[in-house]
DNA sequence: ATATAAATAAGGGAAATGCCTTAAAAGAGA
DNA sequence: TCTCTTTTAAGGCATTTCCCTTATTTATAT
């Protein structure tokens, strides 16, 4: 398993992120950087040449984001794994990653050894995830039958995630009314529900949620 | 002038953008990067015992924000150079940090090239400004007006420091006054206080002053 | 000694939250 | 088809936050 490299491919718009993950897998005898892409669109025209083993996928990306882009590579090429690199980010994106085919997820402000790990456990066919994120996320990519909740955790919609977003960036419910375009009242009976959900009672649990599930931050 | 080394402070809130520096300067015989900070209260703080040349400032952070971070810096140490770096262009910020006293301005994802550029361009006295920034902004700091800052920064007391625990921990001003042996008109005055020092206007920002502070959670 | 800051307390009012209710339209699934 | 969920919306009401003001006491610092 250690005897071949793992060849990689960063692909992040930012090139000092890219410049540093080069660095800090510099000294790694078994990891090779082997290419970079600056958007998703490149990233496949790089992985259809180069058949490289994990690609570091930045989510917001120019031309073809990384949520596609991932769809696509690791359709067209099964043995690719890709983790999901990206700095705070709502659950939606999130899922959205795990269901296009990636096998994990880390925030960007990670250190040397988290990346390391998390190349090592995917290079090994296991997955990957911050310890941000909420592990009921991650259990949903862990089974590939799509996880019902009829757990005491019941899960917000669409819809409340983009709220509980809102009210964690520190907007009222007017201002996230004016956002989404809907009437505070509806804002209010998103709050509620979301609350009665998670059997919060006020806003400082809903915030420390919503940064605990990478919504905010 | 090539003879001395040009000591660098880095200032930013993830690890991964310090990092991605640190490893681009690395190889340069004639920088050091002394020291790092992950906020701008840090970075007075290590600039106070660290006589750095050139801290590279990063615009958004916690505890206290890039801008009042230079503002107080170059107040009190003139000799330090502070070049802003942040992934936003925003005119309003910019002029903001120019203001504070910046003698630059770079965005996030520049090369090695034009690091070194900015930090040699700086070190000589002169200012930077990465190619996207429109030069009238720049004519602006070419003015020596004294910078004055009525700066909210003027910082917690232990009293408050408690009470703002306390909301973080999703007390209301009641419970917070029964648990102090306080009037919640107390405790209410405190949080005002609080709020008006830290210059925010909802419980959400306290709640993420307070984790952020490492009060909570 | 005297200004400054901290800690205490309160009045008053506008805005926001928290919690209950009902309800209609749209869509998905069994 | 019928049910469940989601999304939308609203009425009403108690509580809480937010912001302004003034004021006394105590400690600290110049």
């Amino acid at each position: 398993m250690a005897s071949k490299k793992i060849s990689i491919l960063i692909a992040d718009d930012h090139q000092i992120i890219v410049d540093g993950i080069r660095s800090l897998l510099e000294g790694e005898k078994n990891i090779i950087v082997a290419a970079e892409a600056g958007n998703g669109k490149e990233a496949i025209a790089v992985a259809e040449k180069n058949p490289v083993d994990i690609i570091l996928m930045d989510v917001e990306m120019p031309l073809l984001n990384g949520c596609d882009a991932t769809a696509i590579i690791t359709a067209r090429f099964p043995k690719i794994k890709v983790i999901a690199l990206t700095t705070y980010d709502e659950k939606a994106i999130i899922s959205k990653m795990l269901n296009a085919g990636a096998s994990g997820y880390i925030l960007k402000n990670i250190n040397k050894k988290i990346l390391l790990e998390a190349i090592n456990t995917v290079s090994n066919g296991g997955t990957y995830f911050s310890s941000e994120i909420p592990i009921v996320l991650a259990t949903k990519s862990a089974e590939t039958t799509p996880v019902k909740h009829d757990s005491p955790l019941s899960f917000l919609s669409t819809r409340e995630v983009e709220v509980l977003k809102h009210i964690g960036n520190g907007l009222s419910n007017s201002e996230i009314a004016e956002k989404l375009f809907l009437s505070p009242k509806t804002v209010e009976t998103h709050r509620t529900n979301i609350m009665r959900k998670l059997n919060i009672h006020n806003v400082v649990g809903l915030v420390k949620y919503a940064i605990k599930s990478g919504l905010v931050d």
